[in-house]
DNA sequence: ACCTGAACACCGTTCAAGT
DNA sequence: ACCTGAACACCGTTCAAGT
């Protein structure tokens, strides 16, 4: 049976979610898809693409159309989306992070695109929007980066003590996005102020 | 010669900046320091203990004492040295976020405690002032490892667009960090009303 | 067009044995 | 105490040759 992109991704996504990062190597990806290594680079010019196509995979439910709202909420609904699709693969933040640091992922474009139109619609000019919706980016692949490896710490019986054990992560995320949104707000204020 | 950890590290350091964190293994630092890969493990538990150790060195100048200021201010020399030390180093973002990452980096946890207690300054509670503090190290290195690879894509001849190419680096890291701080601002407003 | 076989040039880590 | 030698179990990538 011929090797689809598809099928390739989609086994990729499983060894990630079973085993973890590290263990997703192209070796043992063809291995698992009764291959020769070989074979995987007439589908994928380097292990970085791949990896990017994975990348694109975890990110595809945080790209489902935003339903409409203020530009306050619908900031929220996307870094909502963005964190639940990193978390619901195994080392889902490193492996965006990373996808993301190298080659261009056009999931994260469209990520950034939706963000960048709510910072517009808050009152900024485009450029400002567009460095606003990476700041908002980095501030959630951060903190999920952080999460995560702190769940796997913990899984793997180490436990290391949270900064502020008092609130679950999902009240810290948005406590910290809060932070974002009332930047944005704060500094749509100022700039007014100097017209 | 006897070897020691120090040298190690500032050998780690040198491959780091004249051929990057690719190049930056076990084996090859073990070569240019004219000892066998395994001289290494007497010294280092493991490659990520290592890498740690560059990562503080990295980080060393951004913990130097901070000269007394009004919070706002102060958040902003710590950050201007953090990416200053970053930029300083090949895929020096890179490195410390990695590091950042998995184990504990104690010269990280120095430059939280640094921007913790500028955020209590500020007006939050310390819980508070640890998240925000970590959320503005997320945005920090995440600037700067975009920046970095940028610079690096452009160094190979290939040229990616900036997003808004009007204004330079330095003018947009400090853009981004302003909507944190003002967004510390607003949440201590906030925060007031309620009381 | 799609894949195998086999090679190339590497990795991190361990550990008995040497000095 | 500190390091070597040698091995173990892997990597990503390329490419002539097969079908």
């Amino acid at each position: 049976m011929q090797l689809h992109k598809h099928d390739v991704v989609a086994k990729a996504a499983s060894i990630l979610d079973n085993y973890g990062i590290a263990d997703l190597t192209m070796r043992r990806l063809a291995r698992e898809l009764d291959v020769t290594p070989g074979a995987l680079y007439w589908h994928f010019a380097s292990k970085q693409e791949l990896l990017g196509a994975v990348a694109d995979h975890v990110l595809a439910p945080a790209c489902a159309d935003q339903p409409a709202a203020g530009w306050r909420h619908r900031i929220e609904i996307v870094c909502r989306a963005l964190r639940d699709a990193l978390l619901s693969h195994t080392d889902g933040a490193e492996l965006v992070s990373a996808s993301v640091a190298a080659g261009r992922s056009e999931a994260m474009a469209l990520i950034l695109s939706q963000l960048g139109a709510a910072a517009v619609e808050a009152g900024m000019d485009p450029g400002q929007a567009a460095l606003a919706a990476r700041s908002i980016v980095y501030y959630v692949l951060g903190f999920t980066a952080d999460e995560q490896s702190r769940l796997q710490w913990d899984a793997a019986g180490v436990d290391v003590p949270e900064p502020s054990p008092t609130e679950n992560p999902s009240t810290r995320f948005a406590f910290g996005l809060q932070l974002l949104t009332y930047g944005i707000g704060a500094e749509i204020d100022a700039g007014a102020r100097l017209r």
